[in-house]
RNA sequence: GGCACCAUAGUUCAAUGGAUAGAACGGAAGUUUCCUAAACUUCAGAUCUAGGUUCGAUUCCUAGUGGAGCCA
């Protein structure tokens, strides 16, 4: 629990007890809402039943109790039944002058008491480049490990890619067909862009021929089933899967045009990995937790051959875990990765998927699988699944051509971030790299603050041209109050005030002071709520609500011109640690903090 | 057909069961001899419908409507 809370929380119980005999009460507190006078609020109406007293008066009592009792305590005032409590200036300036050379400023260094959790995020499919999707994925991702860490945990950031299965067997086969010898050296195309080329060519020729097998007479389903192109590309996974050298020697050469691609955009968005699986390694895995739960009677065979559960006791269906023929079905290996990663990582204690929620029940069947198969670990996995990014004309769907394709829309960003920076002229005195790494500061703070201020949970709207501002509740506006905040700092210091000046004189400060101390307290809490929501849009609104409070002061107040050098040294104190919290709050979701722009 | 999810200003997002439901964009009007106007200050504007639980419901429960999804 955090300082002030807990100080009132035992102050309160303390009161209930002598007051009315009461104990083992809930005692929770919540922010006083702006319009009252007060910091914390304690709701009273609980205590009716217990102290057969009207909620106005418990308050009141309360309230004289504690003026009594604590000297922190200033003042209070009782509306209907929530007791507002205002902690004195002293209180908080003391509070203030123990953290404000802590460039950690309430994150928790990762500690004994920390756990070591797997993420596994990004997971991508390699017969296309990345998309919208795949950025919220990623950012999410990358996001959620940044806060976990600063939980104080061990975190190992892991990527499974796709790299097998039929969906590259039509880009391969598509390639051999058309492809002319084309590579991303011949072409000048990024190998992921090349790859999705032909598989986007494949479902082209494939549409063509179910077309013509309908105007023969064919179903549709008929057609779809006897198209010659899909026979070839079945036929291409079998010889796959039977290490037939040609076709592996192609997939190795189309993959590896794939990761380099992947690897730019992976670069340019900002995320990394501490480990990369590759489900070739991987897919076999599983069939041996299928014999150990035939064994153990968790599993069945069916009278067809196959494997299944039936979990109808727990509200899901019958699940197949092998197939008539032997072969795997994907929560197969699912089982038998997760199993291997708990082998390989004794000290795992969590193991997170980052995955849409269009898989949730997927999911669900995995972990309940995993505990009846009696690992004590199962009810350590989650799903960290978030909504569908929509675009105003709906889903995206990447075979008609609706994706929003993650490198063009980095590239549009930068443009836009180009375009605007030079029209506000304010970038005197950059280099030309500087100024290319602050199109890229400001581009990716838009997209990636944009993204993550959403609940994860929850589905958005992506509106390719309206989306991205750079004004109001944006990544830029943040970035510019840190910047803004620099300039000031940066002043300071050639007019030779310190930051580090003595503050002692200083007893009072005016409400806003007050409202940015609390605020800078207020993150310790956020910090853990959002760890264990797995939320970064918890952090994003937080340091939002800050950024705007802290311009609100700044028009407020004069910094450099106020002439008590108490109150003055105080404002270049709070300015900054509130450019520090910035700072750390940005880096939480993955984005960088310009020095000016 | 079964399962789980979502529904808040014109739009995009907030709100551990608490007070007069917050922001941003867009709209209307203001603030630059003053530390960066990518800023600040005003104004107008919303909880899908019907029940229920509660001192109190955007939040929990039931039904309906609408939207997106998974399984078959």
């Amino acid at each position: 629990m955090i300082l002030a809370e807990k100080l009132l929380f035992d102050l309160v119980q303390t009161a209930l007890t002598e007051l009315y005999g009461l104990t083992s009460k809930n005692i929770t507190f919540q922010k006083t809402r702006k319009e009252f006078e007060g910091d914390f609020t304690l709701v009273t109406f609980p205590f009716t039943k217990d102290t057969k007293k009207a909620p106005e008066l418990v308050g009141k009592e309360l309230g004289e109790w504690l003026l009594k009792n604590n000297t922190s305590i200033s003042n209070y005032n009782v509306v209907k039944g929530f007791l507002n409590i205002s902690l004195n200036d002293a209180f908080w300036l003391n509070y203030f002058n123990t953290v404000k050379t802590n460039t950690a400023l309430g994150h928790k260094l990762a500690s004994s008491s920390g756990k070591t959790i797997m993420l596994e995020y990004s997971s991508p499919n390699t017969n296309k480049p990345l998309h919208l999707g795949h950025v919220r994925n990623n950012l999410l991702g990358y996001s959620v490990a940044q806060i976990l860490k600063a939980n104080g945990h061990k975190v190992i950031k892991t990527n499974i890619i796709n790299d097998r299965g039929i969906h590259i067997c039509k880009s391969m086969l598509a390639w051999q067909k058309f492809g002319k010898g084309e590579t991303p050296e011949s072409t000048g195309m990024k190998g992921d862009h090349l790859v999705g080329k032909y598989y986007v060519e494949f479902d082209k020729a494939y549409k063509k021929q179910v077309a013509e097998l309908v105007a023969k007479g064919e179903t549709k389903d008929e057609a779809e089933k006897n198209a010659p192109l899909m026979h070839e590309a079945q036929e291409m996974l079998r010889q796959w899967e039977a290490g037939n050298a040609e076709v592996k020697n192609l997939w190795k050469t189309m993959n590896s045009w794939v990761y380099a691609g992947f690897d730019v955009t992976y670069k340019n968005l900002g995320v990394d990995f501490d480990k990369l699986y590759y489900e070739s390694d991987t897919y076999i895995l599983g069939k041996e937790a299928v014999q150990q739960g035939l064994e153990k009677g968790v599993f069945y065979k069916k009278e067809n051959g196959s494997v299944a559960i039936d979990l109808s006791q727990e509200g899901l269906d019958e699940k197949i875990v092998l197939r008539a023929d032997g072969t795997s079905v994907y929560i197969t290996q699912d089982l038998g990765t997760a199993i291997e990663r708990f082998k390989e990582f004794p000290d795992l204690q969590e193991l997170i998927y980052t995955v849409g929620n269009e898989q949730d029940y997927h999911f669900k069947v995995l972990f309940k699988i995993l505990e009846k198969l009696g690992y004590a670990w199962a009810k350590e996995c989650s799903h960290l699944s978030y909504g569908m990014v929509e675009l105003p004309e709906g889903k995206m769907k990447s075979r008609e051509g609706t994706v929003v394709d993650a490198d063009e829309l980095l590239q549009e960003m930068f443009d836009t971030a180009e375009a605007t920076t030079k029209e506000l002229g304010k970038v005197e005195g950059f280099s030309e790299e500087e100024l290319i790494e602050l199109y890229r500061m400001v581009s990716l703070g838009a997209l990636k603050y944009f993204i993550l201020k959403v609940d994860p949970k929850k589905k958005m709207m992506f509106d390719p041209k309206e989306s991205i501002d750079f004004n109001g509740h944006t990544g830029p506006f943040i970035q510019y109050t840190h910047a803004r905040i620099k300039s000031v700092l940066r002043k300071a210091e050639t007019l030779g005030m310190g930051t580090g000046a003595n503050t002692d004189s200083l007893t009072t400060i005016t409400p806003v002071e007050k409202e940015m101390v609390i605020s800078l307290y207020d993150f310790a809490g956020v910090l853990e709520e959002a760890g264990k929501t797995h939320s970064p849009a918890l952090i994003a609104n937080y340091v939002y609500e800050l950024t705007k409070l802290y311009n609100r002061f700044y028009h407020e107040y004069s910094i450099l011109k106020e002439e008590n050098q108490a109150i003055r040294n105080f404002r270049l104190q709070v300015s900054k640690a509130c450019a520090q919290m910035l700072s750390n709050c940005m880096d939480l979701l993955g984005i960088k903090v310009p020095e000016r722009m």
